[in-house]
DNA sequence: TGGGCCATAAAAAGTCATACTTAAAGCGCG
DNA sequence: CGCGCTTTAAGTATGACTTTTTATGGCCCA
């Protein structure tokens, strides 16, 4: 995600937050499951001002539900707020990691190709030659085992695609691509250096977007997702 | 969305934060603009506590950022948390409400077809029946100004394909759809019975989903947010 | 005697006021 | 020009009090 300084809470809510968010995404506290907020309290060591603040984001992102002379219930799954970054963050990081690279992926196979497609249609030159220069940094990098200058590139690459499409909505996924590519490697095998055709992708996407080609755009990209996917495929059971 | 409890808050923090969020949405404290704790205490009659509370949410939000000895600083619409639904719904209830519509729109042409491919392949017997059932319902309901039915079924039969998708991310987008799909009948003009070319779509695509044609359901389910594309462009200039 | 209803009590979140701590922005002095 | 001190506003803690909701127990009626 784009800001590293998530996890080191810089208040003592965020830093429980950080520590009630991953338990309660990774199911260490299962959906039903019911907390009082002296409880918490007492067993996180501050004060219920501190409690209460964290239970009212935890709320906005629909984990859990504050309800008088009951307290606080974890909420199921499909009440998560699941496009928060944040949520993502402890998600990812959590047990249920392959699960939610999968519909991550997913999501990304059916964007990016739309993304790419507007980009082609409404990029400016500034962001044409921004996506040229990244892929051909995919290209001067894909040999040698330079996986972190690589994935750079890469990241830079499909962040400039998505905020080229001129959509919200398309541009605020970035930092969720961001978040797939970059695990996919850290975590995840990836020792070898990338296959060659996906970087040649690379390539054609940047320059159908150059000349305006949202069919041929839109096409490559979705070649580059079925790649994704299919890496993930091998990767992950 | 599906909770229409959002706008009647429950405690005072509730209040206070739909008063603050559309406020600043709306653009009525621009980004940038510096808010004092105290300050906003007074205006709206609640105690620093209830502030500090609604604040913690919209900082989860990304709708203002809180620093020490300066206050709360409005961020650039560019930081905000666009996915979240309540975030969605007041952005939907203000100013910019057109270019919101069309930025989800654009997100729904992505996000269905690929949706109804994927349900196509997924959906179980149960799925497949409602799918059926509110189609038909669409088809009942498309002539003799019964609009508000209409568009019940229609909402639940996007909401059925996002759900059979099996990818919690494209299911989490069916309150996005239902309210763009409800705000385009009640606030534009809607005043005719929907096109016959639509509600036949919609039992296309129950059908190839019935019989998993991932293809076909894909291919209609583009058309029809084509057509949703299109009647935006004529409602809105 | 059994079941249902209402009043009352208890439990936990919600609210508020206040005192105190901490971090950082800005100013002034060296 | 930079270092440090002052000041400001957010952050934290605590205790008293309010409000809502659930559960319990007794009472009345069938």
């Amino acid at each position: 995600m784009a800001e590293q300084a998530d996890s080191r809470g810089q208040g003592l809510h965020a830093r429980l937050l950080d520590a009630l968010g991953p338990a309660i995404t990774a199911g260490e506290y299962p959906p039903g499951t019911v907390l009082r907020t002296d409880e918490v309290a007492e067993r996180y060591e501050v004060s219920r001002t501190v409690v209460r603040e964290a239970v009212r984001v935890l709320e906005s992102m629909h984990l859990v539900e504050s309800r008088r002379r009951v307290g606080l219930t974890v909420l199921p799954t499909a009440e998560w707020n699941v496009y928060d970054p944040q949520v993502i963050t402890w998600r990812l990081a959590g047990a249920d990691r392959p699960r939610q690279l999968r519909s991550l992926t997913v999501l990304r196979s059916a964007v990016e190709p739309a993304a790419a497609r507007l980009a082609a249609e409404s990029a400016t030159p500034q962001q044409c030659a921004e996506l040229t220069e990244h892929a051909l940094g995919m290209v001067a990098t894909s040999r040698g085992h330079r996986l972190g200058e690589y994935l750079e590139h890469d990241v830079a690459f499909h962040r400039v695609v998505l905020n080229s499409s001129g959509n919200e909505m398309f541009a605020r996924l970035g930092d969720v691509v961001a978040a797939v590519l970059t695990g996919r490697t850290r975590h995840d095998v990836m020792f070898s250096d990338p296959r060659q055709e996906a970087v040649t992708m690379h390539v054609q996407v940047a320059e159908a977007v150059r000349e305006g080609d949202g069919e041929r755009a839109e096409s490559v990209m979705r070649n580059i997702t079925v790649d994704a996917m299919a890496e993930l495929d091998v990767l992950a059971p």
